[in-house]
DNA sequence: AAATAACGCAACCGATTAGTTGCACGTATA
DNA sequence: TATACGTGCAACTAATCGGTTGCGTTATTT
């Protein structure tokens, strides 16, 4: 199965796993705990996580701690800057067009 | 059918519809010619990119236009803010690091 | 007016998804 | 050493996904 990242944060469940362990690592069973579901389900999610590096584990006895790989997140920054670009524009223009408004001001 | 500009972006055939239609309008046919797959696909892709309003339609005779609509972008980078704090903390702590290694250069 | 073009919509299909349950395996604890 | 804990993995299931084909509607062309 081929993962990237943008099919990894489609799901919902997903997003909130990488929310809650951005700031601190934790482990399958406590981030269970914050979701309506079973820790089986979130290893599963955790497992989808790995394949696409947006996760790297550190087993610490029989606990493993997962932790977010932040720099992997860059790569969907990567892909909004040509989006990016053309807002700044739109916005810019429309700068232009107020302040044209202004100047022109009798 | 609950939609969500995450699991808009998900697919990688609509992020390259996206990527067409950020700077002109297209028509259907037009976007299909680029894949190698139906104009009714297309067409379902575009559903999808409309009912979570990355997309507007402009009707022109019996074409319609598709266009993308760039501030919904925005949404994917609102939720990239919280992490891109994160990232740029790290990589700000790896500066100090490097600069304290130079300056207790002998 | 008839033929053609551009399109949306519905029905269908195989593959994938997110979830469940049940188990096996290593690690801590008594 | 026996028991409980934390975890990954496999099998199964209902729902969803991305695609196809066929058809109906509206607008242009002849």
């Amino acid at each position: 199965m081929r993962r990237d990242v943008f099919q990894a944060i489609a799901d919902p469940t997903r997003r909130a796993i990488i929310g809650l362990i951005a700031l601190q690592a934790m482990t399958p069973n406590a981030i269970a705990e914050h979701f309506d579901t079973s820790r089986q389900a979130v290893s599963k999610h955790l497992q989808i996580l790995t394949e696409c590096q947006l996760v790297k584990q550190e087993q610490q006895g029989r606990e493993i701690y997962y932790q977010l790989e932040v720099a992997k997140m860059k790569e969907i920054d990567k892909w909004l800057e040509q989006f990016r670009k053309i807002w700044e524009d739109r916005f810019s223009e429309l700068d232009n067009v107020l302040s044209n408004l202004k100047t022109n001001k009798p």
